[in-house]
DNA sequence: CCATCAGGGTACAACGTTGGAAGCAGTCGG
DNA sequence: CCGACTGCTTCCAACGTTGTACCCTGATGG
């Protein structure tokens, strides 16, 4: 068996009792027993045992984080976030991927990881206003990182979709730029982010004088390379004609790249192009992708310290939405050499 | 609080620890009882608490994951394997995303959640044969996955990269190029997958009857879209001629493939190319990539089985290294449409 | 009719930790 | 010189679970 608070008292001659609050910082302690106890247990090596102390204090130091998948770079970039939050504060984080699908997203809320982590942050892309009973039905803390409200009931924490957006097409229109394509709705508009960025991007054009034009709107199944390059040969199949794009997220944006380089038009000179996520392949792609940054790490960090406030004090806490900043990366597909122009928001 | 054992001890009219024995499904138990107990367990919602489970049995359920990080494609794809496998055996997995370099590494072999976890699986880049005695003082149970020998001290699970690359290589000269790139070895050879790629595509040259080329081998000091595209670059402003190239990896493969087709290069007409990893980008790419499939359920699968071996056996158990299969993705990169042909190795 | 036995059940201790209550010096005020 | 107080320290119990040892009941055999 490894070395438990018992060794140390052993070797420090004092009681457990004082070892343990020696390591949990308890005021009353001669600074000499303290001395003596912290060197027992660098001597030792002694590490609390996690099971022992979270089943007494009834914490796992453990917290869930609920997506998709992994292997989308946009949920493998926000673990990353996550994780890098958490482990500041001493946090663990147990990635559950669950696939995507209503359902799955259902079943993960009784998963059964749900009893040894103290929270959950919960990515969900099905879940609308009318969960919100089922979400408060679940007597684990939970933090929803999402674009549909919940009524408040939920704490939520939801990034800059409508001024992301709205920043990014008004780029294009100061750039000169007269037909932007929206690319791509979804079909019934499921999916929130889909709505607010178009609404971020109809606001832009409007307030720009311009008339929304329904015919630069497109839709695509799938917010994926596959997604935009389908929607973009359409679009040229078709013969519609636009200089500007204001993809909905990055993958759309590099799948259409794709495309419209094939058919021969040069990015940015015939088509200026922007995306949305700020995917650290952006970075990389010829030429390299001007996106939103939505602050990953801000909304990783506002998660996890919403949920360690609902961890705290409990369900009858009033429930907090965040809504947090973003900013516009200014690179080679929009013209760009590479300057960055920021403009944040932030609004509880 | 939530429910306990207890509380299905009371509604059921039974001791805990007949409670206890239906839960760890004990033979000694008559069909009623063992109802009447189901009953209230479902009846209540009860699941055991992990902790005090652990407490009691010195497990946790959990195992660890170190990874470089989760932002890189293979390894977020390693990991969605590895946790899709131990989902279904019960077991959840906690990552620990470490960044690169040695110093790194190694701290991660000390990290702070050794002790909640069974056992680790560590996907290393760095370390090498003369850490063989500093991974086995670790006295977690440990499985490496990497292509670096401990000199058989060491669990470590492997992949077919030599036999992939002689695959690969192979493909492409049976399809009749006749001056196939090595993209990338690494200067100095610090990274033993390339050491052995190389080998495997020098195997396949041979073995065809050319001669091996050395100017044909390129070089890259990262394995990245960025490393691939500027050897490419490199190479073309030198006149190299090639028809075909093996790239040692799929993101090296694409930035390659991009700077080829900026040149007005077709693929696969002019260059026929082929990745190794399978990605799950290379299905989306234009063209599709082919790529050397290292089957990493295969490898995600015998990681978590040799790990769970090593933590029942203890540290006496004898050491085993595990090389797992490939298969060979052809599709439109080197002309294929999109067959697949398959060979597999397998090998203690 | 009692000893034996087996099936099926129960009581108790222990895993390592921490909070609460109490103990125990030494100090200070009356 | 006694009692209260202060500043530490110690003992005890408890978190929820499971393994060990034991007990009970009814059936069986001598």
């Amino acid at each position: 068996m490894s070395v438990t608070i018992r060794d140390v008292a052993r070797v420090s001659g004092f009681s457990i009792k004082t070892v343990s609050n020696v390591i949990n910082g308890h005021p009353q302690l001669r600074p000499e027993t303290r001395q003596r106890v912290e060197d027992a247990i660098e001597e030792l090596g002694y590490r609390p045992n996690l099971s022992a102390r979270n089943l007494r204090s009834g914490r796992s130091g453990v917290i869930g984080l609920i997506i998709p998948d992994l292997t989308t770079a946009y949920f493998a970039e926000l673990a990353d976030a996550v994780m890098r939050t958490a482990a500041a504060r001493g946090l663990a984080v147990l990635i559950e991927p669950i696939g995507s699908g209503r359902e799955n997203e259902l079943a993960a809320l009784r998963g059964q990881h749900r009893h040894m982590v103290d929270g959950v942050i919960y990515s969900s892309l099905t879940l609308g206003a009318g969960d919100a009973d089922l979400l408060k039905s679940v007597d684990t803390p939970l933090v929803v990182l999402g674009d549909t409200s919940f009524d408040g009931q939920v704490d939520r924490i939801t990034m800059a979709n409508t001024a992301g957006a709205r920043a990014a097409t008004e780029h294009l229109l100061a750039a000169g730029r007269r037909r932007v394509l929206a690319l791509a709705a979804h079909e019934g508009d499921i999916v929130a982010s889909a709505e607010l960025r178009l609404a971020g991007y109809r606001e832009a054009i409007e307030a720009a004088g311009l008339a929304f034009d329904p015919q630069l709107v497109c839709y695509a199944d799938s917010w994926h390379r596959r997604g935009g390059a389908a929607s973009m040969t359409k679009l040229l199949e078709d013969g519609v004609a636009f200089d500007g794009v204001f993809a909905f997220n990055d993958t759309l944006a590099l799948g259409a790249m794709r495309v419209l380089q094939e058919s021969g038009r040069r990015i940015p000179q015939d088509v200026a192009i922007v995306g949305f996520d700020d995917l650290d392949e952006t970075r990389y792609s010829l030429p390299a992708l001007s996106t939103v940054n939505p602050r990953r790490d801000d909304i990783a960090t506002a998660a996890v310290e919403t949920l360690l406030r609902r961890i705290e004090g409990g369900p009858e806490l009033e429930a907090i939405e965040i809504e947090t900043g973003f900013s516009l990366e200014i690179r080679e597909s929009s013209g760009g050499s590479d300057q960055k122009a920021t403009s944040a928001t932030n609004a509880a």
